[in-house]
DNA sequence: GTCTATACCCGGATAGAC
DNA sequence: GTCTATCCGGGTATAGAC
């Protein structure tokens, strides 16, 4: 008996979403960039080499990670601003929605925000990309009726933000601690709110006067 | 004749900062997760075990390079905000000075914010952060007089901020585009700005009267 | 202080058997 | 569809010569 369960072969019948899955969990170890196909095949109980019957190489399933991300994602996010009417507190409820899943799956969010996977490429990425961003989109300019400049600015701006707050937990140490989440989606939230009540300073030079303290 | 210059053996004299060029070298190519001892040996033209003379193993020279990197990211700050008298002057000349940094070392502010770099077994690290530190901290506690809980809030809000606004400027592929930086790192002071005007906001709950579109 | 040589591990990818 | 076997390249780290 070479090997213990079943005494010998395993055919999955699944093995391509068993790939994807087992991909998910050893980014979620040992992070993107040291993420490997053997390591998954491993994991899954498989020869090294069988994951070429399914994916051309480690690109082509990191794909299909960033795919399902993508659909993950965007299925929180509508669950989330469905609650609101107002875009500020839609915009801001996304944010939430943002570092929530960013904590949650920290793997996937890698994947969303992995530069070195050419979109190009893999057009099915773009295509999971657009619902989310058409959503973003709409809040935005409804926060802005026809000013396209300002839009553009807050665009930017609250990505920003919502990357910021994400990465700030992430380079805190927080472990599984589920209060940190909350605190740091709350303050993603708030400070999406603050921007867009200072939101015409995003478009005029930055200094205040200077040598005094008031406002 | 084994080897081309000088026909045989050659000593630096200065291994140890040709080790630590080197690593800023090979980081800015291939990421600060690809860096290898080996290919900077390679590079420097050294065996690839010469760097053990200087360096216990690979976390000792990037913690070397994290020493570095803070001095030469605070001398850039302090230069910045010697110009203002202002703290949201001199907050947003922070955030200038840390897109243009990110931008400009990548590889230095790859290693300052490197989480795998434990700084509890090299206090050399801390010892190198505080400086920075001390102004960013000055800066906030003189816009909140006293209040302490709106100041830790800004704090974070603050970094957040710039932390995104760099990250934004990663993601894109901007090149060597000056111009792209220096848009990103106004971006950023701006967003300082925006997020200083309506930073009572910070410390209130997220929603804002739902339903319509008023301010 | 730096070299050569070596041992060892890990990853990507392919050929050919079953 | 999955296996075994194999090749190749890259990394860390050490021992011992010079």
């Amino acid at each position: 008996m070479p090997k213990q369960d079943r005494g010998g072969r395993y055919h999955h019948g699944n093995l391509r979403s068993a790939l994807i899955q087992g991909a998910v969990e050893v980014i979620a170890e040992r992070g993107l960039r040291e993420f490997s196909l053997a390591e998954v095949s491993r994991r899954i109980g498989v020869a090294v080499s069988a994951p070429y019957a399914h994916f051309a190489d480690r690109d082509e399933l990191l794909a299909a990670v960033a795919v399902r991300s993508w659909e993950v994602f965007y299925a929180e996010v509508e669950c989330e601003i469905a609650q609101f009417q107002h875009p500020a507190n839609r915009l801001a409820a996304i944010a939430r929605a943002y570092v929530r899943f960013a904590a949650r799956y920290r793997p996937l969010f890698e994947v969303l925000n992995d530069v070195a996977l050419d979109k190009h490429l893999h057009p099915e990425i773009e295509k999971a990309e657009r619902p989310f961003l058409d959503a973003f989109q709409a809040s935005v300019r409804a926060l802005c009726n026809g000013e396209n400049d300002l839009a553009d600015n807050m665009a930017i701006a609250l990505e920003a933000t919502a990357l910021g707050h994400a990465m700030l937990l992430f380079y805190s140490d927080f472990g599984q601690d589920q209060e940190a989440v909350e605190d740091a989606a709350e303050r993603a939230a708030r400070a999406i709110l603050a921007l867009i009540q200072g939101r015409h300073r995003l478009g005029s030079p930055a200094e205040l006067p200077d040598g005094h303290y008031g406002d």
